[in-house]
DNA sequence: CAATAAAACCGACAACCTGTCGGTTTCTCT
DNA sequence: AGAGAAACCGACAGGTTGTCGGTTTTATTG
């Protein structure tokens, strides 16, 4: 273990520039050869910090999920904010305003990139599901909610969430709308909470 | 159009080889030599049935796809059939008892097929939403349901069960237990029906 | 201040992959 | 029988990933 921040910082700049060709690319679309020829570097060095393609693409989804996932975090042990506005602000911490680039997340979603997103996905849904199960405990709790199922509950919130606002993007504001509220309305549904309950702290962070 | 019966012949020919391939081994680690060997054909005759690899996926892909809507099409046009019944019945043909082997189903779960999975999934829902939409816009004219938003009911119910029942194989008969209760309670929720409607028609697909 | 060992780095190379293309065989219809 | 079209062949170009022996840089130690 001598000079390792050397190494470190080469294999960030490996992972800076491999996130990136593989955002605007796709993964099968981003050689190796792509990487290493942006970077000035040689095979061989490649290979020293990664044992293999698919490695690069674990650990840029690893260094990705844990940003997303320490976000989440923080909403969700903040207990100044009221219960309502984390569940809903960490349920959309992970598709709407993530802390990572919006332009990553717009090329996660393209078909070339399938891979990258279900590994991504997987990752986080499985990372998120408790937490947000938690939240809804407290919730059950507090007499807001009435979840007999609050594992299956966070779950399905989660998995829908982020497949059906995956294409946000395109779509016109009236079919926005139409979608943002039908979600409002079936998350209060799964939870058990009154109509309406959802509706302002989800707004809030979906107007922004 | 001369002799399209020996052309479409081959053509299944390759089909089936590389459904079985790529069921076995992933789209990825099947490359097209190793469809040409099982066969025992040329290069040249599969580039000329088919313009790619991906091609020969996408056909293996809508192949299956006709397969399962076709099945759940059955089912819902069946006017003798009840309501619920068509509507469980549709809902699990794609996730449970689908009709191409289970054995597929199996692998195309697995990461290494996660080009597969999400082209089929995108075909599947995009298919059988509507078909679902309109049962449930039913079951409101008949006063069973009290759903505000079918469509988006229908595509809640769908991504999710497509998913979430991935790895029921896996699982311990505690888990699918609860994992199917909790469904069932949400699925009930989410299309604002009476508790206890969908629980007898659902058991009784997932019990067979 | 060498000496040295480990880490970082290099680039040629093997083995594989996909898709192309000119030429050959086989079929079908006239 | 002959002609045209479809089916088929296999060598080949161009690209890909991962390996490996050898070189340079770095940090530690006597």
């Amino acid at each position: 273990m001598r000079h390792e921040k050397r190494g470190d910082a080469r294999k960030k700049e490996i992972l800076d520039t491999a996130e990136q060709l593989f955002a605007a690319n796709g993964f099968d679309n981003t050689s190796t050869n792509d990487i290493i020829n942006a970077i000035g570097i040689a095979r061989g060095t490649l290979y020293h910090h990664f044992t293999s393609k698919e490695d690069i693409l674990d650990s840029v989804i690893d260094r990705i999920n844990n940003t997303m996932m320490s976000d989440a975090k923080k909403i969700t042990e903040d207990r100044q904010i009221p219960l309502l506005d984390r569940l809903t602000g960490s349920i959309c911490a992970l598709n709407v305003d993530s802390g990572i680039g919006e332009e990553v997340m717009i090329q996660v979603h393209k078909p070339q990139n399938a891979l990258l997103h279900q590994k991504m996905q997987e990752k986080l849904i499985s990372g998120i599901v408790p937490i947000i199960a938690d939240l809804i405990e407290e919730g059950n709790r507090e007499g807001i909610f009435h979840s007999p199922y609050p594992k299956e509950a966070a779950e399905m919130v989660m998995i829908y969430s982020n497949i059906a606002f995956d294409d946000l993007a395109v779509m016109s504001p009236e079919e926005k709308t139409q979608k943002i509220q039908a979600f409002i309305c079936h998350a209060e549904r799964i939870m058990g909470t009154a109509e309406g309950t959802l509706q302002e702290p989800i707004m809030r962070i979906f107007s922004k």
